[in-house]
DNA sequence: ATGACTGCAAAGACTTTGCATCTTT
DNA sequence: AAAGATGCAAAGTCTTTGCAGTCAT
């Protein structure tokens, strides 16, 4: 049987869920999402993957919402909003990201940046 | 006994802790913090309030850094630097806030808005 | 007395890890 | 056969909560 075929690696599939939404789930949510081509994969197996693709850089975690990491397959850096109703976690691709990196904190090196606005989405308007 | 002298209320100790530092501490962190003053103050007291105050908008949640919540008593907006090594959370005055609110995201109410940099404090670029 | 605050310990939620099993080469 | 990936369940962290006791008014 040539390989990624039935057997195809679970962690294959794991981070093509994350490429192909922009919902920015959390571990639980890829989990849940799995479970229709891959009913037998563990939570473990999601969770370890995800910390895999995360230490090597091809997902990053965009923030910690209601204290479950969320985690996005978009690396360039872009904007995120955050629903504080429903924990909606969206792009907000027409902001730009501040440029202006260098050295401004007493000799820190800043090597990323990230910036989240918090609010209300549209559905949760009422 | 005039109040708040011996049974000075620990909720108070607590906000002012978090008032007196620059280090945007955790919880734990807190409650390491009070022990000089307050040995016998609980954990639970301090998750406790500091979930109160943030419900007041009396402080806020400025990251959570490895599973960590960081609280801060500064709640006009402001940039903050984390340090992946040792986790430190420090304030970036330097760096203005982003202004443009409004909404740009389908729909969305923006309340508020959160800008971090991440990379190597000065302590710790070896 | 009444209501508010706190300590303690248990419970809860999210995440990590050890180990045996199964897969790939 | 050896190395790697996964499932399961246990363990680990951080945080919240129930309850009884303490404090303030």
């Amino acid at each position: 049987m040539e390989p990624n075929t039935k057997h195809f690696r679970k962690r294959d599939a794991i981070l093509t869920c994350l490429m192909n939404t922009d919902t920015h789930p959390s571990a639980e949510m890829v989990h849940q999402m799995l479970q229709e081509t891959h009913p037998d994969i563990s939570q473990a197996t999601v969770y370890r993957n995800l910390a895999l693709f995360k230490k090597q850089g091809q997902i990053t975690s965009v923030a910690t919402v209601n204290g479950v990491e969320r985690f996005d397959a978009n690396t360039a850096p872009h904007v995120h909003f955050i629903c504080s109703n429903c924990d909606a976690v969206m792009d907000m691709h027409q902001i730009p990201v501040p440029t202006q990196l260098g050295e401004s904190c007493t000799g820190c090196r800043v090597e990323s940046c990230q910036l989240t606005f918090t609010g209300l989405c549209s559905n949760c308007q009422d």
